[in-house]
DNA sequence: GTTTAATTCAAACATTTGTTTAATATTTGC
DNA sequence: GCAAATATTAAACAAATGTTTGAATTAAAC
C-alpha cells in the first residue's frame, strides 16, 4: 500500500520534474497532481531532495541488464552488439523520454552532488562495456582505429539530440505539433536506421 | 554607462542561469554577484523573465553569420563548408559554452513560450542553411542519398554531447576534474577531427 | 475489542521569492 | 549653476516556498 503510494508520487516527480525542472516544481504543484497531501511528500521520502534521489535509483541501473546481456552474447559479433545495443537506447530513450530528461538535466546542472554522483556512475558503467566492445573489435581488425571516447559521444549525443526535446525535434522534421515522436514507430526506426548507417560506415573496415 | 551596466548583469545572469538554472537562480544571488542594488534588475530589465529574454537575444544570432560566409564562399565544396561549420560550431561551443548550456536547459524545459519560440526560430534558421548545403552535395553526386535531417542531428548531438556538460566530458575522457575541456586546444582539436572523420565517411561515396 | 503503530490531514512555520516604493544621489541638457 | 531626467538605494510588500506540527483517522497486532 505504502509503496504503491511512494511509486505513484515518484512517477508524478519524473513527469513534472521533466516539465518544468527540479527547482521549477514545488511540493505543492506536485501533491496535487499526485492526489496527496502536501505533508505526505516529507513523511515518505523527508524532504523534497531525497524524493529526487528516489526518483533517480528507481531506473538507475534499468540499461545495464540489458547491456550485459547484449556483451555476454558469444555468438554476435562486435558490431552485431553494436547495433543491438543502438536499439536498445533509442528504445528506452523513447519510452522513458521524461525519465532521461530530468537525468540529462541534472547531469547539466551539477547542483546536487550526491544524485549527480549516482548519475555519473550509473553512466560510467555503461560507457565502460560499448568501450569494450569497439576495443575488441578494433583489436580483431574489423573495426577502424577510432577515437573511441568520442564514438559513444556521437551514438548517446545523436539519440540525446534526437529524443529529449520535443520541438528541437518538430523542426529536424519538420513535423506539426500534433506529432508525437515518442509514440511514432516510423519515426523510432529512422533514427535507429540513421545512426547504425553512422556507425557503420565510420567502423567497418570495408563495407 | 548604462549599456555597460546592463552588459555585465547579463553576462553574470549567463554565469549563473548556466550552473542553477533558470528557477533556481534568485535576483538577489544574482545582484550579490554583480554587485548592483537588487531593485537595479528591475529597474533595467522589468523582470526576471524579461532579463533573460534579453540575455538570450544578446548572443542569438552570432553564429549565423559565420554560417552564411560559408555558404556564400563560391570558391569552396560541400564537404568543405561542412568542415568549417562543424570547426565553427566547436570553437563556438567551446567558447560560449555557458550560455549555449543555459540555451539547451530552455529547449528542453519549454516552459516561457516566448523564449522558447526565439531559440527555435535561430536554431531553424542555421538547420535549414545546413540542410541546403547537404542537399546540394547529393544533387551533385558527391554525397551519399543519406537521411539529412538526422546527420544535422548527429553533428549538433555530438558537439552538445562532448560540451555541455563538464562532468559527462570527464567520465568520456577518463581525465581529471582538474582538466578543463573549455580551454584545452587538443581536446578541441580531438572532436574537430573525430566529427570531420564521422561525417566524411557516413557522407562521401567514394574516400 | 483494545492497544499500538502507521497514515493522513489542515494549519502554521519560518524563509525565500520576485517586485515595488519612495527617498536619495548622480548625471545630463541648457 | 540650475532644472529635469536618470540612476541607485534600503526597506517594505505580498505571494510562494519547503518543512513541521499536532490532532484525527485508519490499519495492524495481540
Amino acid at each position: 500500500m505504502a509503496i504503491d503510494k511512494k511509486e505513484h508520487i515518484i512517477n508524478v516527480a519524473i513527469e513534472l520534474f521533466s516539465e518544468k525542472g527540479f527547482e521549477g516544481t514545488s511540493i505543492r504543484d506536485l501533491a496535487a497532481k499526485a492526489a496527496v497531501n502536501v505533508a505526505m511528500i516529507n513523511y515518505y521520502f523527508g524532504s523534497k531532495e531525497n524524493l529526487f534521489k528516489a526518483m533517480v535509483e528507481y531506473r538507475a541501473t534499468y540499461i545495464r541488464e540489458r547491456l550485459e546481456e547484449i556483451t555476454n552474447n558469444t555468438k554476435t559479433t562486435e558490431i552485431e552488439k553494436l547495433d543491438a545495443i543502438i536499439e536498445h537506447y533509442v528504445y528506452r530513450f523513447l519510452t522513458h523520454h521524461k525519465y532521461h530528461r530530468v537525468i540529462h538535466q541534472e547531469l547539466l546542472l551539477e547542483q546536487r552532488e550526491e544524485i549527480h554522483d549516482t548519475i555519473i556512475k550509473v553512466f560510467s558503467k555503461n560507457k565502460d562495456i560499448i568501450h569494450a566492445i569497439i576495443e575488441k573489435g578494433i583489436k580483431r581488425k574489423v573495426f577502424k582505429k577510432v577515437d573511441i571516447a568520442f564514438t559513444i559521444v556521437t551514438i548517446i549525443g545523436t539519440i540525446n539530440q534526437a529524443t529529449l526535446s520535443r520541438s528541437m525535434c518538430s523542426i529536424m522534421m519538420d513535423e506539426g505539433k500534433d506529432f508525437d515522436l515518442y509514440t511514432d514507430e516510423t519515426f523510432r526506426k529512422r533514427i535507429v536506421k540513421h545512426l547504425k548507417q553512422v556507425i557503420h560506415s565510420h567502423l567497418l573496415i570495408e563495407q
